[in-house]
DNA sequence: CTGAAAGCGCTAACAG
DNA sequence: CTGTTAGCGCTTTCAG
């Protein structure tokens, strides 16, 4: 065993051990210009030899930078969300940084939640589902912490954000509704006061508009399976049913779906059309074959981590990424 | 605007403003316990009105105690462990830390990640669905750093781990199938050189040879819904057909599902029996509708935090948590 | 090319 | 109860 139980290791130890001082270890370590190459060679031999761990909190107290990003996610258990996280943590290790994760509990809010990261120093902090008070906003700026929204987008103060271009999107929902026969559309929403919420509604609205049409009635579902379970249940016991849904979240038209079928025996398209937003992996599964929009999150990822890195003082940008219609059977056609 | 811009406000900047030393203000900021309450309260309020974020890497540097966990999760795709994680970062919050989180891509392992979580002195380290090898365990142990494997065990060393009790979970699978007149059991299991695999496929066999019977073929699919699908395809298309499935992953099983369904156009149960494991939340849509195995994450969670943090020097612990077997629809009964 | 020395922001003896 | 002092382990001038 060559290492000492219970004592790490130091750029101390290395300088001892190799007969140099400690500021030659760290410019050997940091692969700085002007060394020798015997030397650097040798130093590194030692260090891992001694199993050396630099350590990074020494090294960010120095530097004042940490190389932590924080991410804080308000729905992980939308299941649109694991795959985003799952990119955003490869492509911050592949830039060489680490992820602190913060989970916001039902109940609390960013602000409440942020301050923890804080005094860990992180450079950036991406938010998904859930937004800033302004006040919070004015203290990141004031620490020159950039932070970026993810799929959600605010209009009172510039602030960076990357959402789906959801009104677009939505328009042409309503679109391929009415082309397939559609005239009585519902729309299941998350919740009243986020942005994705309203875009997709006024979205949906604008393009049934464009063909003498409104939505007819409306619910939301809090984006759970349940809440779109329950929320279709209600909207299609109305006289006239709806002939159409169309819900904010993939998870919502899950409930929806099943609601339909399992719970009031209708057929999906046959009875009332049903289309989702996200495209997550179970509705393209046979059982449900989900006709939605696919929000592409991997480009929503790289612009994500690209907006919160950028050079100091560019312009918060609000980025869109258009989002994809995927036919499947969940809708009639024209 | 009450703080600067671009310059973080340290603890020596409140001592300036309340006409103290420096480490009065650490002392009163950390509720020392010596030190009247008079210049404690206006401290706190210069530091509130300055806008004072303590330094957690600096804090961190002194005590030698990060406050962060690791957590590393190679199968976040898995929809068991989006729950898993939320209750992790959960707790862990609660407990005042902080939760470094990395995703094991494709073709990388856990070994190869860890360095770099290990240069921001975690406290412990939380490893699902993946192990370490035995040299990186040494290197914990001298590093005096603690590890949890969440959902696999080793045998070949002292490691804590906490994970179901896969074998009686699975004898009593295999009780359910016979009693419900299957006789061909099929097994898929996840990957072969895996604890789950390996003490599921065992339990299963273990309980069909108490019949009489045995595994009558089998098949890996990878833990993923199109390893499932196409394990199944395989399975069910041999004459004599299998009557059941056991799939050791929810996920598999449903894709074991829609391909004896929608692709074989078999009924479920009425052709075959399938039955997963885990719980996740689709497994209980009407759709599916699944019987299954459930593994009580938030228990399992707690247990992995507390034996993360048990007093230095316990013992590695091997816990086991009961599964509980959920009867639905998707295997016939006795 | 290398060493000495200062200091990042904090905690923790040690005095008083 | 409070101030002084000495570091934690590293990076980074500044000399040489």
């Amino acid at each position: 065993m060559t290492e000492r139980r219970h004592k790490r290791v130091t750029s101390v130890d290395i300088a001892k051990a190799a007969g140099v001082s400690q500021s030659t270890v760290s410019r050997a370590l940091a692969n700085d210009g002007r060394i020798s190459e015997v030397t650097r060679r040798e130093i590194k031999k030692i260090a891992a030899r001694l199993g050396y761990t630099p350590n990074e909190m020494a090294r960010s107290l120095q530097t004042r930078k940490s190389n932590m990003v924080g991410v804080i996610m308000a729905d992980l258990q939308n299941p649109y969300y694991p795959a985003v996280l799952e990119t955003m943590t490869q492509k911050i290790h592949a830039m060489g940084r680490q992820l602190l994760l913060l989970s916001v509990p039902a109940g609390l809010t960013v602000d409440e939640m942020l301050p923890s990261m804080l005094r860990y120093q992180v450079e950036g902090i991406v938010i998904t589902s859930a937004v800033l008070s302004s006040r919070m906003h004015d203290h990141l700026r004031n620490l020159n912490t950039p932070v970026v929204l993810f799929n959600r987008s605010v209009e009172s103060f510039f602030i960076n954000s990357v959402c789906c271009e959801n009104l677009v999107a939505s328009r042409n929902v309503a679109d391929l509704l009415v082309r397939g026969g559609s005239r009585r559309v519902a729309f299941i929403g998350g919740h009243v006061d986020t942005s994705t919420h309203r875009e997709r509604r006024i979205g949906l609205q604008e393009g049934l508009r464009q063909h003498g049409l409104d939505i007819v009635s409306e619910d939301v579902g809090g984006n759970s399976y349940e809440g779109g379970y329950r929320a279709a249940l209600k909207l299609l016991s109305a006289t006239p049913r709806p002939d159409a849904i169309f819900c904010i979240a993939d998870v919502m038209a899950l409930g929806a779906l099943d609601a339909a079928r399992s719970e009031l025996g209708l057929s999906v398209p046959g009875d009332v059309s049903i289309v989702g937003f996200d495209d997550i992996p179970v509705a393209a599964w046979p059982a449900y074959n989900l006709t939605t929009v696919r929000q592409p999150s991997e480009s929503m990822v790289n612009k994500a981590l690209s907006l919160l890195f950028e050079p100091k003082g560019s312009p918060p940008a609000a980025v869109r990424v258009p989002g994809e219609l995927i036919i499947r059977g969940s809708a009639r056609l024209g």
